[in-house]
DNA sequence: GTTGGTGCAAATGATTTGCAAAAGG
DNA sequence: CCTTTTGCAAATCATTTGCACCAAC
């Protein structure tokens, strides 16, 4: 396929030396339907290249994220997940109850991100954003919002 | 005045041995006008109760977040911010250039609140968001949006 | 050849945990 | 008293860094 023959592209075009590591960084980020943590990259990149070391792989996603070619977002995993930027960014919500995430379209974002810009004056980041909270399915199961709780 | 008072009722609402270490966090959480991070409040605890452990900071927090007393969020600085929960939840925009920090009114993430309730089942927990992107006085200097960036 | 990139190993730094002593109810 | 909480010290665990070697360009 193209992925590979493109992110060489990528490289050149950000003038990052074109490494067998970087670009299997790229092709599993590119390839994943999702977002990757570090360590999931690096048992990916490992599995065909084992002498890879987990500390390339950070500088890499340093790297391409200071470019904006990836989005770091804490999933509240407890550490944080990578995802190659899409044309059109989309999010996640987070079911806190059963963990299960659902993608989120941009429009509800968009809308929120105009607000902030035309009453604030603030250009909001939004490529890429995290909500928790609770799924259709966790919600009667769990305490709802309104409950004084424990 | 009543904080003092006020945060015994907390815990004994919610069955928590009241200890001196615990009516200082909670004190330090109420009377701050904003997020603090473990280690700040670890100071100013420690400053009138010289041998608290951080450990008990972060076994405190940890139950006062189990029975959503205050908030946990990422602010991007490395550690996590906690907060005292208000009756009208605030969120925090922060400028990735001059890293200050503007309150955000509820009524913006309400509105997505609703939305995501509306169309997707999804009980959003927008208790406390941090949002970056950047100010207007950051803006010109940085690269826009629009941009293709490097 | 230079410069930048990598592997390795060790450091960092926030947060957590085991355990015995101390304090709350 | 009995249980929970604390202080201390040591452990975790993701991420970062110093450094000598190696590979792109």
């Amino acid at each position: 396929m193209s992925c590979d023959t493109d992110s060489v592209a990528v490289l050149r075009r950000a003038e990052m030396k074109l490494t067998p590591q970087r670009l299997m960084v790229l092709s599993a980020l590119r390839h994943a339907q999702g977002h990757l943590t570090a360590a999931e990259i690096f048992e990916q990149v490992r599995a065909a290249y084992p002498y890879v070391d987990i500390s390339t792989i950070y500088r890499t996603l340093t790297a391409l994220r200071t470019m904006r070619l990836v989005t770091e977002t804490d999933m509240g995993s407890g550490d944080l997940a990578y995802e190659w930027v899409q044309e059109r960014p989309h999010h996640h919500l987070i079911c806190s109850g059963c963990h299960r995430v659902l993608e989120l379209d941009h429009g509800y974002l968009e809308r929120l991100g105009d607000d902030l810009a035309r009453d604030l004056d603030f250009e909001a980041d939004l490529h890429h954003f995290a909500i928790f909270g609770r799924c259709a399915a966790c919600r009667p199961a769990a305490a709802p919002a309104a409950s004084p709780g424990l």
